[in-house]
DNA sequence: CGAAACACGTTAGGCGGCTAACGATCAGGT
DNA sequence: ACCTGATCGTTAGCCGCCTAACGTGTTTCG
């Protein structure tokens, strides 16, 4: 028997992987949404958390996102009031979003929703098994960054 | 991109499987694209390449999708040219989704398209590497998955 | 000083995922 | 035979992600 013939792909990595994308984001969402942030806002907040008042653009080149998506994202949490649009004070192309009160009072209830679902998603993995998994996971993703 | 010094997390394997599997989406995205297949598409190929003439709700069951997830996409896939909806002999509810001779002919040139794909995202892990990867995004999705 | 080049955010539109609600069909119990 | 309850596919609408096109404001250079 060939080895084509065994399976589809070479290997089922991407099946996988797959359905592991597809199981955490949605335990993120159900993890966020009680307290009204949707699977994706989480990294945008962990990105204002540390440094408050930056431009869509800027936020989308740390998150590696495209633009618009912060655009719409941050609309979105603006209209939910975690978030609020500011003019910048010297360039009128940009504008600053910036954390309002409740945006920062999640900060540590999101933190430890995070923590909780880190830990249901690796149980059984030990720190070893844990550090490998993250790295390997790293290593897939510079692989597969163009530039 | 290299900003990830998450220290808000307890550690950062959310941010970091987070920006994998966009990058994992956008490769196979290209992947396919010239082909005119899209991702996610891919899986219901593979389905029905395994057997074909299943229905909408059998084929979300076995990828573990929503039932309407797969109406759409295989509305959009005949819209395509790449399968046909037929109805079902004896039962009036079911819909029978069939590959058209198009979707047949793609089979071994995805099937090398995902092999390069997956080559090219594993690249630098050896095969114990590679097989404690996939183990452990299983475990991930066993972990997370709710019933 | 003015026009071209550049930078920025937004809008428009597409696909992939989901839930909720609807309509149609089949099967079971009375 | 009929009404009730399952079962199935589709529709509608939301969010996350993307690219392309647009409009406005800034910078640069002739």
């Amino acid at each position: 028997m060939r080895e084509w013939e065994i399976s589809e792909w070479a290997d089922d990595f991407q099946p996988v992987f797959w359905a592991a994308k597809r199981a955490l984001t949605q335990a993120a969402e159900a993890a966020f949404a009680g307290h009204g942030v949707r699977e994706g806002q989480q990294f945008v907040l962990l990105c204002l958390w540390r440094e408050d008042g930056l431009p869509p653009g800027e936020i989308a080149r740390r998150l590696g996102l495209a633009t618009p998506t912060v655009t719409r994202t941050t609309s979105r949490m603006e209209a939910a009031g975690l978030v609020a649009r500011r003019p910048h004070p010297t360039d009128a192309r940009l504008v600053l979003i910036h954390l309002t009160e409740r945006g920062w009072a999640l900060r540590e209830t999101l933190n430890a929703e995070a923590r909780k679902l880190s830990e249901r998603a690796l149980h059984g993995l030990d720190a070893d098994e844990r550090r490998e998994f993250v790295r390997m996971l790293d290593v897939l993703r510079r692989n597969l960054a163009e530039g």
